[in-house]
DNA sequence: GTGAAAGCGCTAACAC
DNA sequence: GTGTTAGCGCTTTCAC
């Protein structure tokens, strides 16, 4: 077995209490004993068993990102922000993707339940708002980017409306008047909202709204070029295209350069999150940019607040988005 | 605090040491006490508490991964085989990113000093070999994806060499004489190696080795298409580039469809590690495959053999890449 | 089939 | 300033 903390003690000829007061910088130690121990440490090549102390201090300064994908999307940068603050605290951050799985989620929970962590962060759950809320009386847990209506739960997110009624807006002053919709029928905020804040542009520019212009199936990256083929098979089609996610405004724009039609000339399209693929893509992509790194830092910090408090807090913070042009809408 | 082994034992009336049994399954308990236990522990809610368990058991089953980077999907393809593989076994995978500095590697396999984790696997490392030697000796590391010459630790990786070779045989074999290579500086073996195969597959078809045709800087995305500018510069311009990463040749891309040069027509390229984009670009990126989810699996089942072994399994394991021929090389 | 009790490595309260 | 010791929650040996 490995050296333990009763191995300095001997070595070093003090009490374990004494290397332990060492190992957690108390200033009640002579000089000479601290010298003593940590020389003996570095010479045993000792490191304190955390199994040990997270038993004994019920607690283990991890805390578990749960995300729904790891792949081409925001979450990468909301995570680093995460890690920037956990380490300047002396927390660490592990994740797990759940493929949007309850299952996967559920089981992914059990580390909260068991204290192999102390807090949990849902990057998007499946979980619906009364489980969180039961959750959130016994647990740390915490959303970011993707907010549950009805849960009294800590969370961290753009205002999705507001920024989906700002995107369109941007379309609107560039003169379009006939703006497609990609949405999603899963009934997630990030979803919801942005449909929400599409149809306000409209309504508050008296443009009617033309259910036909509403293409909406899932996430999945297929869906923006089955949208765009949609529209193209109207009579009348949109001048410009606002999608709900970057991952379908570059299909729709694949797509669209596969028919011949020239996305940013032809036809604006304009997408959200600011995935870097944005800036590689040719024409690089409008989108609407959040704040990932800030939303981190945020959501860790209030999380690690709420740890050691009787009452929690359980607002739901609003950060601010961007929109960005580019060349897919002409910029 | 939360409810433990002993409130279950004393609600249903039996002893912690009959709950413990009850909990891991062991079979000299009667049907009376089985039942009894878990009804209270469904009733009280109860989850056992990992730290005392572990604590006790001098394992976690729970293995690190750490990566350079979460953007690039071939990890993320790599995880999700390991966790496929993992979950069967009874073990979970949480990962960290080490942007490639070693401050955060070493912060992170902490970890494994401090017995949080059982494992690690370094997808990508700034430890030399001598390093992990010493580290192999106390604990469980495995290597995947990117080995290191010298190091004698478990590794499960593509023969890069060969699979550099095979990249530029294809090229040969369209009849290419003019090859530009795109690699790194950077003395990894997915970059060295690659550049040896491309070496070797030239002279051994008796292709001059041009040095003006071999462009070297970092991974990052801007050096792409930085060496093709530089290619283009060249009085005799190479017709066809290998570059040892995907993004590296889809930033070339780019430059070169801006500069007006159609891939796939005026000039061939190939990349490496055939990342979902390769098939969203257009033209579609001809790349080198690597069995990613068969690399995960692989490592963390060798990784656990390990772990109850005297002598462990230090081996290179080399698993299958496959080149892909897409449009960009006028396939 | 079941219970009592030791002990995993550590921290912190208490005594000196 | 330092040492002794109880105990965090759990598993497992040993008795019975």
């Amino acid at each position: 077995m490995s050296v333990t903390i009763k191995d300095v003690a001997k070595e070093a000829g003090v009490s374990v209490a004494t290397v332990s007061r060492v190992l957690n910088g108390s200033c009640n130690v002579s000089d000479e004993s601290t010298k003593k121990v940590n020389e003996t440490i570095s010479r045993l090549n000792y490191s304190p068993n955390f199994l040990g102390r997270n038993l004994r201090k019920c607690e283990t300064n991890v805390i578990l990102v749960i995300m729904p994908t790891s792949e081409h999307s925001l979450y990468s940068k909301i995570v680093m922000g995460m890690q920037s603050y956990a380490s300047k605290v002396g927390y660490d951050i592990i994740t797990a993707v759940s493929y949007s799985t309850s299952t996967a989620e559920i089981r992914q929970m059990n580390m909260l339940y068991n204290r192999t962590v102390d807090g949990v962060v849902l990057l998007g759950t499946q979980f619906d708002a009364d489980s969180l809320n039961k959750l959130a009386e016994n647990y740390n847990v915490a959303l970011c980017c993707e907010g549950i209506h009805g849960a009294n739960v800590l969370t961290v997110a753009v205002n999705d409306e507001q920024a989906g009624y700002d995107a369109v807006c941007a379309l609107i002053k560039k003169g379009h008047r006939k703006i497609g919709f990609i949405g999603t029928n899963i009934s997630a905020i990030s979803s919801t909202d942005r449909e929400n804040g599409y149809l306000r542009a409209l309504r508050e520019h008296d443009i009617e709204v033309d259910p036909r212009y509403i293409y909406k199936e899932t996430y999945d990256y297929e869906c923006g070029g089955r949208a765009f083929e949609y529209f193209c098979s109207l009579e009348e089609r949109p001048t410009a295209i606002f999608a709900i996610s970057d991952l379908l405004a570059i299909s729709a724009i694949h797509t669209a350069e596969n028919m011949g039609v020239r996305v940013g000339k032809d036809i604006a399209i304009m997408g959200f999150d600011n995935i870097s693929m944005c800036e590689w893509m040719m024409p690089t992509v409008s989108t609407v940019e959040q704040p990932c790194a800030k939303m981190g830092e945020m959501v860790v910090a209030k999380l690690i607040e709420n740890m050691n408090k009787a009452t929690k807090d359980n607002h739901y913070y609003t950060v601010e988005h961007k929109v960005i042009l580019r060349q897919s809408t002409g910029d």
